[in-house]
DNA sequence: TTCATTTCTTGACGATCGTCAATGACTTCA
DNA sequence: TGAAGTCATTGACGATCGTCAAGAAATGAA
């Protein structure tokens, strides 16, 4: 819980009463891994700080789990558009390792934002973090070709090539297992 | 300039005093096909509300424009990046066509933040709906192949299938001109 | 340790893509 | 009207990818 304290506290000036409320307000849960955060088709009605571990995103497509974002420790987790709108969530978001997380419901939210109307310029801060990230993501995708793609994750996430099973990342390079394997080979030339 | 006052009314209630602050504050722009609004390696100092005409956001890679957005009439342009962080912008963004825009300079943006502490929300609630505007795009790029991604972009796009040269298309769906000729071909069979 | 499961690698083959080059259609402007 | 320029299409060819299948390596549980 302290680091999502400490977190927040890299971008804004914490008073010891807003530190009070988020340590009453949002519980930590632990959670297995292969636990969902979030399953398709279902509303969102919470999002989370992850503390530890690793969370990933993914859209089912003809069968096939294809990975679009990885989460791990001091990331908010979220799909925006199933909260914010209260629309089912066209994507499922899952742990990919044993995790902990903070719990923010909606009503929580909600109740913030209006007795603490500071956490207006917070949020504000954290969406355009989160824009920001979002906008570098799809730009990659665009500019970079898979092979590209992987030495690019390579230097950014190398825990991650650790963490994860390779396939996981080959799905959010955009291709297959046996695809990455063989762009591996090729760089170890 | 209507249409900009017009399109926050939707999500907000502004008040008299507001609509005159931004009356006064906002310039309109006119600009010609293939003028920019930020080149890259430059630092943006605006974001803007385009009123006609459309606009792309590409990046150089190898000398090659590759287009990662278009922005059409209602939609707010930026390179949120530069333009949040004060850094140099990574690409550039060009009217695709003639254009109109509402010009938010940075400092009439954090004069309106300041005196009209409200427009916190209101930005948050335009980060919100940007993010989830990215989110679907990362979402399409990685879920379907380039024929499906052009089938999806002639179903949202109707009216910017006509209005952009193909290739300006292609780039976006991130497939060579010729390709998309020939998914065309293979489509109208 | 041993066995079962999961994960990674490798091969073969057809499909799609990028590149280079040529051609045709269309627009613009003198 | 004619010429230049832009844009879209088509063909040929090599590179890469996805799929299917088989086998090797790593992991986890009994």
């Amino acid at each position: 819980m302290e680091k999502f304290l400490h977190a927040l506290g890299q971008h804004f000036v914490l008073s010891e009463a807003d530190e009070q409320y988020l340590r009453h307000h949002l519980p930590v849960i632990r959670l297995k891994k292969g636990a969902h955060l979030l399953q398709e088709g279902a509303i969102s009605r919470s999002f989370y700080f992850l503390l530890s571990g690793c969370c990933r995103m993914y859209y089912l497509v003809d069968g096939l789990e294809k990975n679009t974002c990885f989460y791990t420790e001091g990331q908010f987790v979220s799909s925006y558009e199933s909260f914010v709108r209260q629309k089912a969530a066209v994507h499922s978001i899952a742990c990919a390792e044993d995790c902990e997380v903070v719990e923010i419901t909606q009503s929580t939210a909600m109740q913030l934002l209006e007795t603490r109307p500071h956490f207006e310029r917070i949020s504000r801060i954290i969406m355009e973090e989160e824009l920001i990230t979002y906008q570098q993501m799809l730009a990659d995708f665009i500019t970079q070709n898979p092979t590209e793609r992987y030495q690019a994750f390579s230097a950014r996430h190398p825990d991650l090539l650790q963490r994860l099973p390779q396939y996981h990342i080959a799905s959010y390079l955009g291709v297959n297992a046996e695809t990455l394997s063989r762009i591996r080979k090729r760089l170890a030339q």
